[in-house]
DNA sequence: CAGGTTTATCGTAGATTGACGATACACGAT
DNA sequence: ATCGTGTATCGTCAATCTACGATAAACCTG
């Protein structure tokens, strides 16, 4: 992956500007894999069926094979999915706790706790 | 806003692959809200403020005034935040209930609902 | 090994993002 | 009215995303 999160720049010309906490890149990186309905619509149906070949996922959508290829590599690497190859084929599933652990953090948003 | 959500192509030519439904348009847009760790941090910072001066969360930031008002504004876009405007500044503060919706959308992820 | 199936990767095109400085806009105060 | 402050918007640039077809790679089957 070619640095999905981008720096930020400017290393604080006066005052003490805090950059966005390890957290708040964690929030971001696991939003970002949700932040396109037909990544949305992938993880919904592998949540679903528990676990789904990737030829199965390019049938359920409107999208070329190739480009739905894309989004799952997009979930795997923003640990939403995980990929087990399976002879010819790839079958895919839910990465265990990975929404867990994004409500965890979406807690963290809520409750005050620093990004930090 | 320009069409932040791009739209699917492709008429569906035999099977009938099914578009990705609401829920998962609307899980999209939130999460894209949330898909920059400085998108996160301003979130952050007012829920657990309730309320800032646009001026402090440019403070606070290491970016630029019109980067921070960027953000801003796709926080607003995409429902996370209000902003009100009183006299020469502007208040920000977390849409009530968003963050509820959201993690509602999560749990309908997770649950089997259909994303139509 | 040849052939078919399944999936990933390459290369490309067009849009969009994220960042910035500069500028315009709105308002309160002098 | 004019000045200064606080924000939003404009214009731009480089980088990234999404989508696709074409092609390669990996794997069973015959």
């Amino acid at each position: 992956m070619t640095e999905r999160i981008r720096l930020m720049k400017r290393p604080a010309p006066g005052k003490a500007r805090r950059a966005p906490g390890k957290a708040d890149e964690e929030v971001a990186a696991l939003a970002w894999g949700l932040a396109h309905p037909a990544r949305a619509a992938i993880l919904r149906m592998l949540l679903d069926r528990g676990e789904c070949i990737c030829g199965a996922i390019v049938d359920s959508m409107p999208l070329a094979q190739a480009t739905v290829s894309q989004h799952l590599k997009v979930l795997q690497e923003t640990g939403w999915i995980e990929g087990e190859i399976d002879g010819p084929r790839v079958c895919y599933c839910p990465t265990a706790g990975a929404m867990t652990r994004f409500k965890e953090l979406l807690k963290g948003l809520d409750t005050g706790e620093r990004g930090s």
